[in-house]
DNA sequence: CGAAATTTTGATTTTGTTCAATCCATGTGG
DNA sequence: CCACATGGATTGAACAAAATCAAAATTTCG
């Protein structure tokens, strides 16, 4: 409740497709000016969402995709005996929703992390825009499609035998999330609980946490609390390889 | 080689998305029959796929999307070290392709487990018709939205601590993959090797092996070699239940 | 039929999980 | 301002499960 509704409709007038920092990894990246502003025009501007939100909730309706603008996001799925599945950790320039379009409910939910700002576009008014789009239209295959090659990275990571390299995996892709997004790829907060991580990492807590432990002890990272230091870049993607027995051993 | 090239056109000649029995689960589901016959007129219908082939490669410069009328595919991306990572095994009525739309290139491999044939959609020639036709374009997206849920039902597998309850949570999901067929949910042929299901799931596969002994040892299921019979699926059912120690300790 | 490949089974080792205790940062109320 | 409670994270010890190593059995295929 911080802040007026006055002070929250200008920084809405001031925001624009046009003028945004992400446009290039969004979906307006290949239009031309003019016809940006169709699209500038369905895109409505939510208000920052705080830690512990829910931008949406497994079973509730859908309608709209989201484009994350600043802030971080966790996406997870419910599991029959009342515990869950975090699928994700989600970044700016990245987008939510796309679960959900086939059954109209949302298949998952996305939970805030930090302080995030999102794009909401309602999904039946794209498609309109991006009917008489074509450039619109494959630049949403392209985003659908990069989304779905990066959810593979999931798999992979839980793929490999050992805690270390899973973990130094996580490490390496969200260092190297960072550099895309032209951030610190050596220092960094991480703004999800032990807890989420272990969880979306396949492993209880407490191996995490010896994890986390061993790579600081062998001088790869540096951890405070949520803060990682990458101290040897080139360690951390040694340990992120698949399962070498040799590697993790001792050293 | 087999079959002469005429003996191919004519079988093709026969073909068309008005007569397949898989309508209602591909791309053109809600399409008047009319309109029907330009969807039709862009299919390539492939020849029948053998067994170990590749219906495309990672690397390969992508173009189409594929529907896989029958059989079995697997999905895979190769790691750094030389191994892989098998990432699903896609039966008929589902697309693939979707990789690779991002980039131009394909960010994985598809090989044939089974002989099986698939209608091929040309990339952009889909797009040129679907930008005419709305309902079209909505199934385009439902489909790729339910492919997207799908996909993350492998993490979900891949999350559980036990062998048993990854290995139950496949057969169980496989078995209702076939009832949605219109197929027999209690007996079927594995079409994918142990190593490739070991892969799968994140294991080894001696413990694979082991798992299914178990199960057989329960009374669960009868397997042999890759046919296998669900004795009691309620019992499966369980075991697919997110790690409850107690369940799969004795019995 | 015989060779090669795949799968199963057994014994052992390694790793992660579990259980339990402690630590530590944070926030509360006296 | 400082005990104190709280929740999250770390650490340690015992245990259980899966990986590894090794061998045997079975299937597949030439």
């Amino acid at each position: 409740m911080q802040g007026t509704e006055h002070a929250i409709d200008i920084s809405e007038l001031r925001q624009s497709c046009a003028r945004c920092a992400l446009l290039n990894l969004c979906l307006a990246a290949p239009i031309g000016a003019a016809e940006l502003r169709r699209l500038d025009d369905i895109v409505k501007r939510r208000r920052p969402l705080a830690r512990n939100e829910f931008l949406f909730r497994e079973g509730s309706r859908h309608s709209s995709l989201y484009v994350i603008r600043s802030g971080a996001i966790k996406t997870s799925v419910l599991l029959p005996e009342g515990d869950c599945q975090v699928l994700g950790f989600h970044l700016p320039g990245e987008i939510l929703g796309l679960d959900g379009v086939a059954s109209e409910r949302h298949q998952l939910s996305a939970e805030v992390l930090e302080e995030s700002s999102v794009c909401e576009i309602p999904f039946d008014r794209l498609g309109e825009v991006a009917a008489q789009l074509p450039a619109l239209q494959r630049q949403i295959y392209r985003i659908v499609s990069r989304e779905f090659v990066r959810e593979q990275e999931h798999p992979v990571m839980m793929g490999r035998k050992h805690a270390m390299t899973r973990l130094a995996l996580f490490l390496h892709g969200f260092s190297e999330r960072r550099s895309a997004h032209g951030l610190d790829p050596c220092s960094f907060e991480l703004s999800m609980s032990r807890q989420d991580l272990a969880n979306y990492l396949g492993l209880v807590i407490e191996t995490v946490s010896r994890a986390f432990s061993r790579l600081q002890a062998l001088g790869v990272i540096e951890v405070d609390r949520r803060h990682v230091i990458v101290r040897d870049r080139r360690a951390l993607s040694d340990f992120a390889r698949p399962d070498e027995p040799e590697l993790r051993a001792t050293a």
